[in-house]
RNA sequence: GCCCGGGUAGCUCAAUGGCAGAGCACCCGCCUUGUAAGCGGGCGAUAGGGGUUCGACUCCCCUCCUGGGCUCCA
């Protein structure tokens, strides 16, 4: 065998002689990077570390504690758990099992249409175990669609996707299907499992060892109602055991902030069972958040030109007919009442053919171009049972619903304004890393001309790319009526949420035959930007309750202050401060001494309350206050009253940063 | 809708098929408090319905509610 170079990421060059696999590259290099390296990258492939090399490739070695190399480790673990499951379940069926964020899962059906339930895991988890201490190779094996076909031919669902490379049929393959000998790859560890894969792995099961089997699920054979339901294992995997218990923490961080636990704990919202899933009732303090928000959302439509309207929460079925909801989205809607001799009238799922019959309700000159009306519309909406979700996904929510119905040569500038001042507002509530979606015409299902299509997605494009902001496209993502641009927010930890949308709608306009008259005196017809900025109100709050972890900024929250007098005979004069900061605009209450001070402060940190006020007899004394901050390290004692109030104004001006602080 | 969990007091949790308990919250007393839990007492529950059993929170069936999952492509 004669020696081979090949080049190094940093442009180096490394010579080998004999043994020119990945891995043999990567102890040449360093002990180190040998127990780090989980597979490699030759000409931009993504290799095993048994691959040879051949002379003058491009080399790069993919290391555990990476993106890359996490996926290996992953999508290998989840072979392992398929492994120990055709040994547990004779007779399985194994469908497919990627590394996904943060982890990997496995679909697979059992004999005898047998589920998995959560005391499986145990036994899975050791036999995986067992696999992983016999440290089997992971060996590639390459042959031809036949010969494949012939290997899995009681594995319906691989030769399902082996056919799927022969016809070509999946696009994400068509690379694949270009290779000369279109050949299809497998691995197998041990002797008795095989998989269909492309790799790359782990050299052998020694190498895994990290994980932690989360939960087990149904899911659907290509996530496809139609097609037959699977049974999922989801795992994580790591490349140590402390990356392993990061990720674990991680969760439970998460799991603190979740707003469900927050508006339980702070007493903002509940959702009782007697009114039903997905329908929430806020209690006073939550009922209090939502109008903070509201009010200054109204105030800032206010300012940037929007008209406020109002529409009711049923109408006839005709409305429905005439804005196509009937057609488009009818399995969204609640089934409707029959009233007054057989008339249908439904609950509305969205505020938009409203407010086309506001501007049909009088006729429109060019000069009143554009019109917007804003509206805080309650929509109903008929989610499947399993889907529902805290504030998250409800059945029963209040969107913050705009409609802006322009002329064409406005559309552009109507746009602009409107993601800089949906963007704008988002970053008075604390979120400040953004990027967008561009969501285009879905194929087959979108009414509308070409040209229509072409001029909305390119006018969304030019204005999302001036925004300055990263832009992710979403092809054939759009709505059957217009494409969109989507505002994805990025909260504290790091989660993204897609928040605002701004959708471009040709359809709903020649739908209702609105127009306005143009100063060529001709009928035209208005583009119509539906605007949703929230979201919806319960949604917004529920992302801003997790964001902060319930330590809403001090604006926001529905109990600033709360003043604690050291002792009864102190009631009068904390009254007194409690109605001096009531007069600042400050919203606070007095918590009597009813019980010593140490419990009251515990219950008013508990509260998360941003300004806890203990006034004693220095403070009666001197017309001053304790003060003890949210998040400060210790209480400072003798602040004037007024010095007090000048600071929270200051707070409640600046809006204030998010407290990342776990809690 | 479907798959796997779960449902005990307002909240967080106990209780081999054998007397349903605790802490917090709430109410009543006592205590008069200076920066994260003062003391005593009281009120209060097996989601709903059916079944098995001498006996059911516990086992079975149905309903309701709830958590996770159902595009992340060998």
């Amino acid at each position: 065998m004669s020696a081979i170079t090949v080049r190094l990421p940093d442009g180096s060059t490394k010579e080998l002689d004999g043994d020119v696999s990945a891995g043999a590259l990567a102890r040449s290099i360093g002990s180190g990077l040998a127990r780090a390296a989980v597979a490699a990258v030759v000409n931009g492939t993504e290799v095993d570390l048994s691959a040879e090399l051949a002379d003058g490739a491009e080399v790069s070695i993919v290391t555990a504690a990476t993106p890359a190399g996490r996926d290996v480790i992953r999508h290998s673990t989840a072979h392992v758990l398929a492994q120990a499951v055709l040994r547990l379940w004779p007779g399985a069926r194994y469908a497919i099992g990627p590394a996904i964020e943060d982890g990997f899962y496995y679909d697979f059906e059992l004999p005898g249409g047998a589920h998995f339930s959560d005391d499986d895991l145990v036994r899975i988890d050791a036999a995986m175990r067992e696999i992983i201490a016999e440290d089997q190779s992971f060996v590639r094996s390459e042959q031809s669609i036949d010969d494949a076909l012939g290997v899995f031919v009681d594995q319906p669902f691989k030769r399902e996707i082996i056919e799927a490379v022969r016809d070509g049929a999946d696009e994400h393959d068509a690379a694949q299907s270009e290779d000369a000998d279109r050949a299809i790859s497998a691995y197998a560890n041990g002797a008795d499992f095989i998989d269909l894969c492309r790799g790359p792995h782990v050299p052998s099961t020694g190498r895994l060892g990290h994980f932690k089997l989360t939960r087990v699920a149904g899911a659907y054979w290509r996530g496809d109602e139609k097609r037959p339901q699977l049974q999922r294992i989801y795992g994580t995997a790591w490349e140590s055991t402390k990356a392993l218990a990061e990720y674990l923490n991680r969760l439970e961080q998460a799991e603190r902030r979740d707003h469900r636990k927050l508006g339980a704990e702070l007493d903002l919202f509940s959702f009782p069972e007697e009114i039903g899933p997905g329908l929430a009732i806020f209690h006073p303090k939550g009922g209090l958040l939502r109008k903070i928000i509201e009010d200054y959302s109204r105030q800032r439509h206010l300012d940037a030109g929007y008209q406020f309207v109002t529409s009711p929460h049923i109408t006839k079925r005709e409305l429905f007919d005439t804005s196509g909801h009937l057609v488009w989205f009818a399995e969204g809607m609640y089934p409707p009442m029959v009233l007054d001799e057989g008339q249908e009238y439904y609950l509305k799922p969205m505020n938009c053919p409203f407010h086309m019959l506001i501007f049909k309700s009088r006729q429109r000159s060019y000069r009143d171009m554009p019109q917007r009306y804003f509206e805080f519309g309650s929509v109903y909406r008929y989610e499947r049972s399993g889907v529902v979700h805290g504030l998250t996904r409800v059945r029963g929510m209040t969107m913050d619903d705009a409609h802006l119905l322009c002329r064409r040569d406005q559309m552009h500038g109507e746009l602009t304004r409107t993601l800089e001042f949906v963007l704008d507002m988002l970053r008075a509530f604390g979120l400040s890393e953004f990027y967008l979606e561009l969501s285009t015409r879905p194929e087959g299902k979108a009414v509308g001309t070409d040209a229509e299509w072409r001029e909305a997605e390119s006018t969304l494009r030019e204005v999302a790319t001036a925004s300055g902001l990263g832009l992710q496209d979403d092809p054939g993502g759009g709505a059957f009526y217009g494409p969109k641009i989507s505002v994805q927010a990025r909260d504290a930890i790091g989660r993204t949420h897609q928040l605002s949308t701004v959708q471009l709608d040709f359809q709903t306009p020649q739908r209702f035959d609105v127009a306005y008259i143009g100063a060529d005196n001709g009928r035209h017809r208005p583009i119509m930007i539906h605007r949703a900025l929230f979201g919806s109100v319960e949604r917004f709050l529920a992302i801003l309750l997790e964001h902060y972890a319930g330590n809403l900024p001090t604006w926001l929250m529905p109990e600033q202050f709360r003043v604690l007098p050291v002792r009864d005979d102190h009631h009068e004069y904390a009254a007194h401060v409690a109605a001096q900061l009531h007069q600042r605009g400050l919203r606070g209450t007095l918590d009597e001494a009813s019980e010593p001070l140490g419990g009251r402060i515990r219950k008013a940190k508990l509260d998360k309350l941003p300004y806890v006020l203990v006034v004693g007899d220095d403070d009666v004394a001197h017309g001053t206050v304790g003060v003890n901050r949210r998040g400060g390290s210790d209480p400072e004692r003798g602040v004037a009253v007024r010095a007090l109030a000048d600071e929270m104004d200051a707070q409640v001006a600046a809006h204030g940063a998010p407290e990342t602080a776990a809690d």
